[in-house]
DNA sequence: ATTTAAATTTATCGACCGATAAATTAACAG
DNA sequence: CTGTTAATTTATCGGTCGATAAATTTAAAT
């Protein structure tokens, strides 16, 4: 793990769309474009397509959906690797927004809601078809940049999930443990997998996104509360019965 | 989904091991096998070779580690395709054990008992580099077989986990709402993720597997329990800290 | 020892892969 | 309209893929 990677400060770059099957454009036969913007169409196709097809897709079929040839891909990226490296950067930096960082950490405001928050806008960002496929794909490869990402989420997410609920459990703050840790990942995992089944297993899911978070989140609370032996005000409704469709309230 | 799968009933068949990574054996220069032992050779470097690769890896490099030429593969199976169905088969049907249906529907024994004890026998099964892979490799492909695992979890484990905790809490039984199921599958996919960071991401997780499982079932039915609005004697031990290495009781 | 059946290898095919070189053509400057 | 630059295409190479046919060799039967 050698490589730097660096997460994403600004928003990422907002660029034409084109997103038909085949990039034929309205007018004549060969459209020329200039070299920015064909080279985010490369990258931009070549993401949805390694998505669903793996980094084992072939270039003439990434060419062939942008209406243009194969050997056009190399006046744009050496090889196909960096191609890929291109992807993966799309995916796991520039979707990071900075403010994530913030919202678990401030203090100002409950944990239930903070966690809430964060998680809404966290699974807002990658519950997405490319963003999670590219993630797995990258991870069985073993790619560099997804174990780093791990490492992100360890100390960026868990570790402050944690921190942040033993102060406001009143619990001295330390490092947290390898044990809570690991149940911040079964929190994390769980609602990540909620991801995994709707994008992977293209499985139906639980209709309302925020309401699994939302009941994820009252058991994990509640849950950690009697385990750590402690008391914590972290229902964010009065207490009924899980919410979910059917009984709307 | 019109393919019938099975589920194994007995026990997967007991064949000489020959891992090594190029089985040229003892003796002379080319080794004759019995059909069947040749064939199992092959669907099981081919579980190995795959699980790491994915299923694009090539049948020369198969061959390779088993000792022998490539065209041979075609005596034993028709297409790779057929090959990779009988992977499949192997890692889908033959590791699951009809004793885990009993275990969790024995109302003799408390809830978070037979819970504990399921998980520890399930993950034991499936905490399996070949099988975490593979089941993922054949989910992003979009695998028939995968759709149908993830609906017996649902209909064999989690639509059990909930009907006996109704049982438990003495609430009136019904079947499990959509929102309850996704509370179970939160349980189920926190703990698979468990897998998929030691397998896939190759990330150190918790040691004691059955830690990780014990703190994650008091998390997950202390936190019902509230959110339920029901009392159910959950802990497997007396309430102290979060179990891990550190305090070791 | 000879014969026979089948397990295995050698040789090869057509398709596709990533990549390179050279020819072409669109767009723009004057 | 002409000339120049570079975006794009055409043509092609060497390598690998899954798969097939035919030759070979092992092992067992007689």
């Amino acid at each position: 793990m050698d490589e730097e990677f660096k997460l994403n400060t600004i928003a990422a770059a907002d660029m034409p769309a084109s997103d038909g099957s085949v990039d034929q454009e309205a007018s004549s036969k060969h459209r020329r474009l200039s070299p920015a913007q064909r080279r985010e169409d490369f990258i931009r196709k070549a993401t949805t397509l390694f998505a669903e097809e793996g980094f084992d897709a072939g270039t003439r079929e990434l060419a062939r959906k942008l209406g243009v040839t194969q050997p056009l891909l190399y006046r744009y990226f050496p090889s196909k690797d960096d191609l890929i490296r291109e992807v993966y950067k799309r995916v796991y930096l520039d979707r990071w927004q900075p403010e994530w960082d913030d919202m678990l950490g401030d203090r100002t405001r409950p944990i239930r809601e903070r966690l809430q928050h964060f998680y809404d806008a966290y699974t807002d960002a990658i519950f997405d078809r490319d963003w999670i496929r590219i993630y797995l794909f990258s991870g069985l490869k073993g790619a560099a940049i997804n174990k780093w990402y791990v490492s992100i989420v360890e100390t960026r997410i868990l570790t402050r999930i944690i921190e942040e609920y033993r102060n406001e459990a009143g619990l001295p703050a330390q490092e947290p443990a390898a044990a809570e840790l690991e149940l911040a990942w079964l929190l994390h995992g769980g609602i990540f997998y909620y991801g995994v089944r709707k994008h992977i297993y293209d499985s139906p899911v639980l209709e309302q996104k925020n309401r699994a978070i939302s009941n994820a989140l009252d058991v994990f609370l509640e849950g950690i509360a009697s385990v750590f032996g402690t008391a914590v005000k972290t229902r964010s409704t009065a207490i009924r019965k899980v919410s979910g469709p059917e009984g709307q309230d």
